[in-house]
DNA sequence: TTTAAAATTAAACGATTGTTTAATTTTGCA
DNA sequence: TGCAAAATTAAACAATCGTTTAATTTTAAA
């Protein structure tokens, strides 16, 4: 997926008016005028606003290879590779959230007849990638048996996103005011939250 | 919010829509054409498209009331009220998903400038009950103290949603057929999930 | 039965939607 | 420099958007 300055332009501007208002409740002539480009360049350089989405779906989901792969392969304790994955998805879902809020949004959508197959293919991988690293820990007894592992994902995710939803309840709930109290209440309160949950659930304490 | 019943005809619809397509992807014909009155009686009844959805926010969230209290001020273990409190909110996030997902899809719209109180206040007083009662029963050291008490909910609704967002995954990855499978997993594997996980991290087995 | 209010309708409103057209400008190689 | 390809533009396209109007029907109390 090789795209020019002018195109990814467009879909840079086009993410962000997606994720914050939908794809249906954003115009070609928003993008356009934020991008600073005609309106008619969309049609040109991607066909329509639909095949546009299509774009940048397998755009910004194509530089999800190898991280998980570098920590599983890593030489050290499950336990300990196992909080670093957590802390990986986290770091993760939360540089890219505009993509996974829109994907997330438009696949349940019964409307949408696209595929969203690189999402899927991607997250399939994840599941396998992970699934086969708990049971390795299992078979050594380092991780419990009665785990439901297709539900660890959709936990780490999940609290992400639904803190994400609600920024606005929290923000002035527990006081996050500016963004760098943000940033760092997920890139460590929630991280440290899902690690303690998550190893509290599947690791074997020596 | 007291409704006539073609009122409610048109909020059910409308509900089912507006979850399905997002706001601005349903416009008032479809809602008008699947609840079989005219278009012009929206505007009669609810003043517009953005008031019906205010309408509908406040009549769908104002049976949240008592459920969570009279689990708290059950006599049994703070445990055994701890797996209540987490399968009442896996049901009632269930039976009102699409509500919710309305809600967060719009709530964290740049756009829309509708406060959403309702659900902002639901939110603080079950926030602010599951406080009160984890409080409690640290103080009888039945729980441990290193919690992050605000992510609990997060946790337990973003499991469920992430899921349910993901449903066409799970679907053909875990052969999730039928939609009574789907219920059975939501209903049993995902409550006990959490149960188990939530469990483990804040509970102090004796 | 009369009558005023409420409910319902078809039609039209202007604004905006995504897309296409056809003309013009810019680009980069020969 | 010449010239074809690519890029860019303003304008127009039909379709749909949410809302309003004005006329008609239904309802229910007097």
């Amino acid at each position: 997926m090789e795209l020019n300055e002018k195109q990814l332009q467009i879909v840079q501007v086009a993410e962000k008016l997606f994720a914050e208002h939908g794809f249906a409740g954003t115009s070609v002539r928003q993008i356009a005028k934020e991008a600073n480009i005609n309106i008619a360049m969309i049609s040109y350089y991607f066909g329509s606003k639909e095949k546009l989405l299509e774009h940048m779906v397998v755009y910004r989901m194509s530089d999800f290879k190898g991280e998980l792969d570098t920590i599983i392969n890593q030489d050290s304790s499950f336990k300990s590779r196992f909080n670093q994955i957590i802390e990986l998805f986290v770091q993760r879902i939360h540089k890219n959230n505009r993509i996974y809020k829109i994907v997330h949004t438009e696949l349940s959508n019964s409307t949408r007849c696209l595929t969203f197959e690189h999402y899927l293919v991607q997250k399939k991988n994840n599941y396998d990638a992970l699934t086969e690293f708990i049971n390795k820990g299992q078979e050594q007894y380092e991780f419990k048996n009665n785990i439901e592992i297709p539900l660890i994902i959709p936990t780490i995710l999940g609290t992400y996103f639904d803190f994400h939803h609600n920024l606005v309840f929290f923000k002035e709930t527990y006081n996050l005011d500016t963004p760098e109290a943000i940033e760092h209440y997920i890139n460590h309160t929630i991280v440290k939250h899902l690690q303690s949950m998550l190893c509290a659930m599947v690791c074997i304490e020596a």
